[in-house]
DNA sequence: ACTATTGTACTAGTGTACTAATACAATAAC
DNA sequence: GTTATTGTATTAGTACACTAGTACAATAGT
């Protein structure tokens, strides 16, 4: 099997947060079924030339939230009750942090609410749309 | 002189970006005007029992950013040409930065458009006052 | 009971951001 | 030119996040 999931070392994004994204987004979106098998911690963390304890720290976090269950001995598997609403309500947290901080970030600063919402304006066409490209880069 | 600035140590907050912030705040509210002094490195950091480093880091950002101009022997100043324009545009670029990596983080976890602008509102909601005069939404 | 397979705990190494300690260099003032 | 005042450079210490190395404990299968 060539390994359900990958990591990039070089990206930036710690390697367990992108594992965990991975399964969040595929039990989010009906790839990984209530009940089945993940790879094994040993196992993945050979496939994808990583340590074992980096794959244990994301199926620890993506157990915490209630999007699998492990146990040892038998191994990982997809939560039955409602893993799909979990993985999708988990991904949503993610983003609502990083949005929630961003909005007090700028509130800190001392932008008006007029301001903030110009800013967000400007970052979802920059993100969403097909012109999105040939844009100004700005801070460092 | 009770020290113009105020540092924190124990918010998390690193002690020079609270530092940048604050000159930043003070040029783009007109409480400091174009040319006029600010505390030395070292009076600074003694004022405020930190290291004259730590002052000199937040200069030399100041510096980059166009809002302060300094030199050995003479002091730093607050820059003449536009400095209150090229502060607030630097604060502006913080939380613009900010909001900009939000909804990129939005998108990468997959989320649509639609889901990413209620999770702005609600951080909106959160964080402004709920009053404010009731909605005006330009785009649909 | 035995053994392989599973996850877990403990420890250490690595990189990075932030701040400090200290000495240095450039300018101004006289 | 001498001296005090200014910012600057170099180095080190501290804290934290992330990952790895290694050994351990619990369960399943036989």
């Amino acid at each position: 099997m060539p390994a359900i999931f990958t990591v990039d070392p070089h990206t930036g994004v710690p390697i367990y947060l992108q594992l965990i994204e991975q399964v969040k987004r595929s039990v989010a979106l009906g790839v990984l079924s209530p009940g089945e098998r993940l790879p094994t911690v040993k196992q993945l963390a050979t496939d994808l030339t990583i340590n074992p304890n980096t794959v244990a720290r994301a199926y620890r976090d993506l157990e915490r939230d209630g999007v699998i269950e492990t146990s040892v001995g038998r191994g990982s598997f997809v939560s039955q009750n409602g893993a799909k609403d979990r993985a999708a309500a988990a991904l949503t947290d993610v983003a609502s942090s990083a949005v929630d901080a961003a909005v007090r970030e700028a509130k800190s600063i001392g932008l008006r609410r007029s301001q903030v919402r110009e800013l967000f304006s400007q970052a979802l066409e920059r993100w969403y749309s097909p012109d999105g490209d040939a844009k100004e880069h700005k801070n460092s």
